[in-house]
DNA sequence: ATGCATGAGCA
DNA sequence: GCTCATGCATA
């Protein structure tokens, strides 16, 4: 909150090219859809004061990735159809493979599932089936990694004074404590993640871009498009220790580019929507969400059986409470994850995973602090 | 900024 | 059915 008015701008344009050939001016002009709150506002005439004093390490940020192609010119051009992207940098593990995968190979059970609730599913506003839409998946690694995770950094609370202008120390943390050996690397990319996604919404903002202005560059520069939400989560350090380290390279480059090259105009457009259906969101009631927690401290990984159980118990379906305890079991694995308090900790056998430790005092009372939505406090449950 | 959702890929 | 990346829609 408290942000301007005008920072969310949930359009996204997809008309970037795919990295083999052609691009293509759009057809897609989705003029409705802009509603109210998420509306357009282009990057405002960079005051591209450049070397702004907070930026002085300019590099600092930009180069880890070498491997990063040098910055071209299509960024944001809308036209064009520049060449082909670095297809096989190292980082392009994340950019690689581009196929136009748009096939929609739904699953019998959901189409079923939708068959039966109809009424609770619309026609979605989103450019994922857009021909030009590609996920990400294909290149990713595989799904390993799981120990990488529980480094988690006091993100936001510890390290206020942080950054305040023009400074670029360190986080704290656990400098110097070198507890796990293993974990010591990740120490270090976590830092920097950290340190990276702070200079990096500083300067976005700097620039006059907003996060999806960004998702959309990334779409010119590489081919696919990110989402405001990734965006946005990303500069909180909400998604995958992994993750971070993959749109790492892609947003260090945009940020390079689009600090060298002030004042390009670009425009955007919304695609068409198209597709499929789209569940409504289900809103669960505040108690139930609770009573979910609680399910979820004593065990985050509830069979089958148990979710259906629970879900009857709660009435709500059973698909909507699997998906929440997915959902929830990704949040813990965020750089920054939620704020638990310590009594609900997850048993888990595996190595467990610390979590950040922001604020000392936890939480399980209702205190004003803005950590909020998570501190219920689990009512000595059932 | 974030809650619930989708879908690929894997087991 | 899970994990993981990602996003629409919304608070």
């Amino acid at each position: 909150m408290s942000t301007s008015p005008t920072s969310v701008a949930a359009a996204y344009a997809l008309h970037h090219h795919h990295i083999h050939t052609h691009h293509h001016l759009h057809p897609f002009h989705h003029q409705h859809h802009l509603d109210t709150s998420n509306t357009f506002f282009y990057p405002p005439p960079p005051p591209p004061t450049s070397s702004d004093s907070s930026s002085n390490n300019t590099n600092d940020l930009v180069l880890q990735h070498a491997d990063i192609k040098p910055p071209n010119p299509y960024l944001f051009s809308n036209t064009k159809s520049i060449s082909p992207p670095p297809p096989t940098s190292p980082t392009s593990n994340v950019a690689t493979a581009w196929p136009v995968i748009m096939q929609h190979h739904p699953h019998k059970a959901i189409e079923d599932y939708w068959a039966s609730n109809s009424s609770n599913y619309y026609q979605p506003s989103t450019y994922h089936h857009h021909p030009n839409y590609m996920t990400n998946h294909q290149f990713l690694p595989s799904s390993e990694h799981e120990h990488h995770f529980h480094s988690n950094q006091p993100a936001t609370s510890s390290n206020q004074g942080i950054l305040d202008d023009n400074e670029l120390n360190m986080i704290p943390s656990r400098a110097n404590n070198d507890t796990d050996d293993d974990e010591h690397q990740l120490h270090i990319d976590n830092n920097d993640l950290n340190r990276f996604s702070k200079q990096f919404k500083q300067r976005r903002i700097k620039l006059g871009y907003t996060q999806a202005d960004v998702g959309l560059a990334l779409g010119n520069l590489y081919g696919n498009v990110f989402s405001q939400t990734t965006i946005c989560r990303f500069e909180a350090l909400q998604l995958s220790y992994k993750n971070m380290c993959k749109l790492r390279p892609l947003l260090a480059k945009w940020l390079e580019d689009s600090e060298s090259q002030t004042g390009t105009t670009n425009s955007m457009e919304k695609i068409a929507a198209s597709g499929r259906k789209r569940k409504k969101r289900t809103s669960i009631e505040i108690s139930i969400k609770q009573a979910l927690e609680i399910q979820f401290s004593r065990n985050p990984k509830p069979a089958a059986q148990d979710i259906a159980q629970l879900a009857d118990q709660l009435q709500l379906e059973k698909e909507v409470v699997r998906v929440w305890f997915c959902n929830r079991r990704q949040k813990e694995k965020r750089v920054t994850p939620p704020l638990g308090d310590g009594s609900a900790s997850v048993s888990s056998n595996h190595h467990n995973q610390h979590r950040n430790m922001r604020s000392p005092s936890s939480p399980s009372t209702s205190h004003g602090t803005g950590g909020d939505y998570y501190d219920y406090h689990y009512p000595t449950h059932l």
